[in-house]
DNA sequence: AACCAAGCCAACCGCTCGCTT
DNA sequence: CAAGCGAGCGGTTGGCTTGGT
């Protein structure tokens, strides 16, 4: 079936509001509400704007006690965990900062808080660039071709959620579309990690702010989340945070090492073309987890503790969400 | 001063969900 | 049960602003 059209578009104004049109959907509001029906609304007022543009209106701008811009340390957290625990699922993220609306929440984390993360991953990459690794400067690299959208939800992917939770996705070998060979090299050496050092993973740990923030507001029919099997291999799953900035840091430490400790070891570096070309892949990712995480556990550390709403745990997002994430990553690796 | 690119944000678009008939 | 409809949501766009050359 069609679906008709909520106004007429030909006669509908479209664009900024002018302050006139502000103060009367604002007054007529204020006096009688929505009336439950946004469509109708405008007629009322005799404003030439369709309903769903007033609603965006109200909500974003003249709803009363709305903050713009002026984000402080504690929402970026705030707002950081959130979209790795739960995704891009703003209006969720905005019930939990007073005053914010998804829309300015979804603008600021596109705008600044996600380059605030990866811009710190270009910085290091430059770096790196001058040193090792100029096998892949051919224009013909692999992960040129990777789509900018799939690189960015992989690297933060990657650098939030799995250096967090380092095996929460890849140790669920059902979930995977397909592996590619460096995804399996990060599980199998973050495994050996956890069984060098049991801390490294702690399995026994406690349920999620962001799980729970979602089972007040479910996923959607299409979203999988991935809990604990109490019956898995040594490695539970997922590998919630503990209530402790001091565990997180000291996870967050642990990957540093690591991950410098892999720059160091010749006995990982590839042999071949390939293997160099994947690990420059992983330098990439790996390196712009360094100091992403350096900013994101100071800053967790000077902030996390002071909001209820600021979850150390960290679930997965949704099977559906990462299928696609690797569906381009797979696309960009033609595997 | 002029031009251009990047950043930013308000608003739009199209889809899904859930309620009503 | 299916169709119709409005609300709500997330992705995207367009235009204004800002900063660099």
């Amino acid at each position: 079936m069609g679906r008709a059209p909520c106004c007429d578009k030909a006669n509908v104004k479209k664009g900024p509001w002018s302050p006139e049109e502000d103060a009367r959907l604002k007054a007529y509001i204020e006096e009688h509400g929505t009336g439950g029906n946004w469509i109708a609304l405008p007629q009322k007022i005799g404003l030439k704007r369709c309903g769903k543009s007033c609603r965006l209106r109200w909500l974003n701008y003249l709803r009363p006690n709305i903050k713009h811009g002026g984000f402080s340390e504690e929402e970026d957290n705030i707002i950081c965990n959130l979209y790795i625990s739960i995704g891009s699922r703003w209006s969720v993220i905005a019930a939990q900062l007073p005053g914010r609306t998804d829309n300015d929440i979804k603008n600021y984390w596109n705008t600044r808080l996600k380059k605030k993360l990866l811009g710190k991953r270009k910085q290091s990459n430059s770096n790196n660039n001058n040193g090792i690794s100029s096998s892949s400067s051919s224009t013909e690299d692999p992960k040129e071709t990777l789509s900018n959208s799939a690189l960015e939800r992989l690297q933060l992917h990657m650098q939030l959620q799995g250096f967090q939770n380092p095996l929460s996705f890849y140790t669920h070998p059902q979930l995977w579309p397909k592996l590619h060979p460096m995804q399996e090299k990060i599980v199998q050496t973050l495994q050996s990690l956890n069984d060098q050092n049991p801390n490294f993973l702690n399995p026994n740990l406690q349920t999620a702010t962001a799980t729970q923030l979602l089972q007040s507001q479910p996923p959607k029919s299409n979203d999988f989340f991935i809990h604990p099997q109490p019956n898995s291999n040594s490695i539970s799953l997922p590998c919630q945070i503990p209530p402790s900035s001091d565990h997180q840091v000291s996870n967050f430490l642990q990957v540093d090492e690591f991950l410098d400790d892999q720059d160091k070891a010749e006995g990982f570096m590839a042999q071949t073309d390939e293997q160099v070309a994947e690990f420059d892949w992983f330098k990439e990712v790996g390196g712009s987890s360094k100091d992403s995480l350096i900013w994101w556990s100071q800053n967790n550390n000077e902030h996390d503790m002071r909001s209820a709403s600021s979850s150390n745990s960290w679930d997965s997002t949704s099977v559906l969400q990462s299928e696609l994430m690797f569906q381009d990553f797979e696309l960009g690796y033609n595997l």
